[in-house]
DNA sequence: AAAAGTGCTTTGTTTTTCAAAGTTAAATAA
DNA sequence: TTATTTAACTTTGAAAAACAAAGCACTTTT
């Protein structure tokens, strides 16, 4: 047997990060303030989480304009969706036994 | 719509008491020993989110012998089960839609 | 001009995680 | 019988992570 967490991406120990991935997942493009809103978060917490996501090439982000007001939103990267992926895929086997 | 990481247990975020959830839920009854070296953890680490474990009585502690030997498993409890099946619920709407 | 929104960064506290060492008790080896 | 080992912890302390709150730069709305 072996280890059935080992798997398991550190990066989606997070519910935070979980929950924007999948978010982020079956939505091409999310604004900052709609992932505040849906996950109820801080503007500091988010953004730190957003870094991170960023840092590991998860998430791209495009900073726009809506009319001439800032808009900054975030799209998952192929990588991210590969990590995501395997992610789900060892929880899955963790679980599937079921 | 909700926010999607709200229904998810505080207590599962943790990939090590995920980890032992899993094999519990699936093994009667598991030796400290076996969990220690499947999840390839520290005798301290363990013990202390086996602690946490119990104090939400997800599991059960089973102290006995094999022969003469003191020998400690651990068990799921049904609030177990129905929070780790709830958790597994919330994790599947999440990700669901892919 | 004042107030408010967007998207951060910075600061500092609280919480969580974890390894390492110490502990107790029994078992086995010398 | 003394020493060592194993099991299963507890305690300690340090590092990492999470988070809220405040500050900031810029723009828009009032």
């Amino acid at each position: 047997m072996k280890n059935p967490i080992a798997d398991l991406n550190k990066i989606f120990d997070s519910r935070i990060r979980l929950g924007v991935m999948s978010m982020l997942v079956v939505n091409d493009e999310i604004g900052f303030n709609d992932l505040k809103q849906m996950l109820e978060l801080t503007d500091g917490n988010l953004a730190s989480h957003l870094n991170t996501l960023e840092q590991a090439e998860f998430i791209k982000v495009h900073k726009g304009f809506i009319g001439r007001k800032t808009s900054t939103t975030y799209s998952i990267t192929e990588l991210g969706k590969q990590a995501f992926k395997a992610h789900l895929d060892a929880l899955e086997k963790m679980i599937k036994k079921l």
